[in-house]
DNA sequence: CCTACCGATCGGTAGG
DNA sequence: CCTACCGATCGGTAGG
């Protein structure tokens, strides 16, 4: 073999990929550069030719699962649903997400009081945002009369933090399958909605 | 009592206060003893006539938490009633748990990982056995057909994870009351265990 | 990507 | 409860 093959941009994905790991497990705070360098295989030094600090791998971290999670309730909002099932594609992706790339999700999910100014307060402007969106479209279908007249941002509390709990499904060992999960996770969440007489 | 309101042993008291709401908004790593020293207004030094080290702290408020829920538990699985009625009891005590003694409860529940052994595995154990009593305490419902014909270890894992997000509950500045808030999780969390005949 | 190293800060102790 | 201070470790830089 002449060179190991070149993974695009390779290096740095992989230091933000063991960074999710690690810092989902130890949290950031208590991440060292020096534990996650060992985790990469170079010395601490190095990867300050890939990042630029400790800092910006959180940034990267929370800004992409951002990003990805707006895009997708861009998408929900512009469409002409029932309520109902506006809610439940939104849970089955998030589910699906949390799932799925997980390391990064739950790190943006929970690490992000760590960033910096001016990122903690854009994060946590995006994050009421998104929230109020959620409750946006609960409380249409409720005006509708698509969805049980329950109280909007109880529901989305409930729902959103109902579903970073995957994380103890990830660490238990007697785990149903994701698929499993998903529509047991569904069926109780979106229950709780439903007028009494469609249900 | 004689004396109005003294507390006993007052300094270390403080300090576990102080040092909960801390480890809450900064994370336990985040927090350093001289952060803490300062809230309580003293020098970091002084803070050891008090308590043994930092994870000390950390034990104290975790196991200080546990054995309240623990005991709660214990109360529950002694007494009879209908399996819905014994989860919405075991729910509301969450939830007030939550809302009362917000800042411990907090700590106990995000910052455990922090343990050091044996304490770490103790914990984790401790929470294992807690989630597999309240999912007992489901699958017997379900076998009394008391309770839907639903995934108890899902419900677990979505009613535990909803009322630590009571969380931003607290953080919100346009709140529902705390009686508010208790009743409408309630009625979220416990509309998916009734069996179709009982709604 | 490494060696060598920086100043800052950490949890904690000695001694009064 | 304080001053003074410890060794360890932190995030990060210089220079090659």
């Amino acid at each position: 073999m002449n060179k190991p093959q070149r993974k695009k941009a390779g290096k740095k994905d992989l230091i933000l990929l063991k960074a999710a790991a690690m810092f989902r497990e130890k949290g950031f705070a208590a991440t060292s550069m020096r534990d996650l360098a060992e985790a990469v295989g170079i010395e601490a030094a190095s990867l300050y030719n890939h990042i630029r600090s400790k800092n910006e791998i959180l940034e990267t971290i929370c800004f992409d699962v951002a990003n990805r999670f707006h895009t997708h309730i861009e998408e929900i909002d512009s469409n002409h649903d029932h309520a109902i099932k506006k809610v439940e594609t939104l849970l089955r992706f998030h589910i699906k997400q949390m799932i799925e790339n997980f390391e990064e999700v739950h790190v943006a999910d929970r690490e992000w009081r760590h960033l910096e100014e001016p990122y903690l307060s854009n994060m946590q402007a995006q994050r009421r945002n998104y929230r109020k969106r959620i409750a946006a479209i609960i409380q249409d279908g409720i005006n509708k009369k698509q969805i049980a007249n329950i109280d909007a941002s109880t529901s989305v509390l409930i729902m959103l933090h109902a579903i970073s709990g995957i994380e103890s499904w990830h660490r238990s060992k007697a785990k149903i399958s994701a698929e499993e999960l998903e529509n047991n996770m569904i069926r109780l969440l979106i229950d709780g909605l439903r007028n009494s007489d469609n249900k």
